[in-house]
DNA sequence: CTTAGCACTCTTTCCTTCTGAGTGCCAATA
DNA sequence: TATTGGCACTCAGAAGGAAAGAGTGCTAAG
């Protein structure tokens, strides 16, 4: 059952206006809009036609309208426009968009409260290894007596590594016969070929080093495993400037709850999907807590093998258009950033020579 | 003006109730306690004196009393009396504690997560440098051509690393004896001890490898200066659950833009003091957003040169004594924790081989 | 110094009424 | 046939007011 094109311009200006006012949507709003032509009566009929349709619903009898979810998918897949980011709007994400580590968690985290600020919701992002995982390197530095540094480099240019102390020293040479061993035995292998056959061979090849082994491999393979970093969620309590969850902190809470502990397994899964983008519409979520709201996800490049996600969580009334456009508009631009920050990135500060002021 | 026995168990009395009920308490309330043996006239009498001298306060003229700002200071003070953890509340603990990343930033992130649950409020974990930090090893590893990974131990066995790419390819000698010149110039030297001087000096001594030079000590910069790491902030819907919060969801939102920014350069400072345990009770807050809100914080050590900090922020309401039990249990087992993993980790997992399960 | 008694204060709660936005339907109109 | 003005009806939310209840402060007596 195909909708007319007024009824396409009224479900369109009712989610419009319902999305920028929280407040159910009358017949003489819409009528009153300058490219309407129509009565009130006229739009109360095609109202009363929409939400038999199972696309408006009406929250109580003497009530305006306001979308049902089947609403929202409808304006989202077909009927909602381009929203352009106003200069002032892209002149504040460029100023937000000068991030200062040079640390990828860091960065991601900061991603996180930007996106957060700038659209004035909870914001998460993560990332996510597009493919397995593989050991490309490994390297054992000695740092002091008993103490070893080691450092490991994924196939996805992540970089790991972590200080080993051990009660017994060990001596240079067999570190680094170890580390040579360790290269040659586990690179290019995934976790699932990870072994105790390999790990006794390694430990017999391994001479002095051999007590180093197994906290060697036993770290490679949680950093293998890790399909996705962590998830950095931010600005939560802006969820509790919609006026939907005013007077139902209760509601708000529960979404935290539940988002906290799933958001990491399930939504990234649903991402694996084509598009950049993604809308979870009320309803749609797989956890009931969350059918009330709503999470914009957007996808973003991160060199080699790693993918970021940037998601938004708002209540279902959220103004889809301009979330997506911001998204975008920082999707596109931490792409870059990311690529340029993994190859050669600007030699800033110091140059100057150092002034002992703070940074 | 030293107070009488018999006043300081009315004050005690009055913040162990209104701790727990969130309601004014009235001096009908106190005559009924089994170690009373006074009549709620008298109890009147001694809340009139409590309050002339701005321990009590009143909401108003007909409510009972809660305690003031110096009411809960005194109490903390001098009047709070340990609280026991029942067998139940450290079994719960003692799961809680069992981390499972070895990542540190990770652990810290974890444990905030576990505070805030098991005291029901936010919390934040801040990982602080006792003193000034210093270089003590520097390592180039040739990752692939034009990929070179800097390892950078610090004084506070912090291992720090970053891939770096370039566009020209380095040999694998110029980076041994990049190294080696790092290691001869930079190490033991302060963030303020860099200069332009040493900049020169290096670039001219590197070789081929001069182009790293300015990344590298960019990043050592970056590094040293750092005074403390991610301040990892939870459960900030907790906050919520406390009825101060129910109708007033701006004054949560409040404490939180406030937080955010605020607390990483001001709450720490605090924590110079001495006692491993602080309390700001709401006046006593720097930022007036937080007047009514108060924090407890309480430190624990994590090897060399480093100090943990957890936090709860909760209203100025809070069961003091139980949240310092609480944070004192996890305070002591983790400095414990965080001493062993940084020796010798028992070897988990792997040993029994490689089953295919995933986590 | 303590206590019972009592008048008084003030918040909270519950009920009622009122208002206004918005609908649905009908009959008239183009 | 599609549109429109008109009108009765519905219902949520605001506004007002009365009653209940908790708790105080004070006084006078023990």
């Amino acid at each position: 059952m195909e909708l007319t094109d007024r009824q396409k311009q009224i479900l369109r200006a009712i989610v419009d206006i319902y999305v920028s006012t929280a407040e159910p949507v009358g017949s003489k709003a819409i009528a009153a809009l300058p490219d309407v032509s129509c009565s009130s009566a006229t739009i109360r009929n095609e109202m009363a036609e929409l939400t038999q349709m199972g696309l408006l619903e009406q929250p109580h009898t003497s009530a305006g309208r306001i979308p049902s979810p089947a609403g929202y998918r409808l304006y989202i897949d077909e009927l909602m426009q381009d929203y352009r980011l106003s200069l002032d709007e892209t002149k504040s994400l460029n100023e937000a968009l000068e991030l200062k580590s040079q640390e990828f968690d860091k960065m991601m985290s900061q991603v996180g409260k930007l996106v957060s600020k700038m659209t004035d919701l909870p914001a998460y992002t993560v990332a996510t290894r597009r493919s397995e995982a593989v050991a490309k390197h490994f390297d054992l530095i000695m740092a002091g007596p008993g103490s070893i540094i080691l450092v490991l480099m994924l196939s996805d240019d992540q970089v790991k590594n972590k200080l080993i102390k051990l009660p017994v020293s060990v001596s240079e040479t067999d570190l680094k016969l170890l580390a040579a061993v360790l290269n040659a035995s586990l690179t290019d292998l995934t976790a699932e070929q990870f072994n105790g056959e390999l790990l006794d061979k390694i430990t017999r090849a391994a001479g002095t080093a051999s007590a180093l082994v197994p906290l060697v491999m036993d770290y490679a393979l949680e950093c293998l495993r890790q399909q996705h970093g962590d998830v950095h969620l931010t600005g939560q309590m802006r969820l509790l400037g919609q006026p939907e969850y005013k007077d139902a902190v209760e509601k708000a809470q529960e979404v935290f709850e539940t988002l906290d502990e799933d958001m990491i397994s399930n939504l990234p899964a649903v991402l694996t999907k084509d598009g950049p983008v993604q809308f979870l519409v009320g309803p749609e979520n797989v956890a009931k807590e969350l059918k009330g709201t709503s999470v914009v996800m957007m996808r973003f490049d991160i060199g080699e093998g790693m993918q970021g996600t940037i998601g938004v969580v708002g209540p279902t009334r959220m103004d889809y258009a301009k979330i997506t456009a911001k998204l975008g508009y920082f999707a596109e631009n931490l792409g870059r950033m990311f690529q340029k920050t993994n190859s050669t990135p600007i030699p800033p500060a110091l140059a100057e020579g150092n002034d002992t002021t703070k940074e």
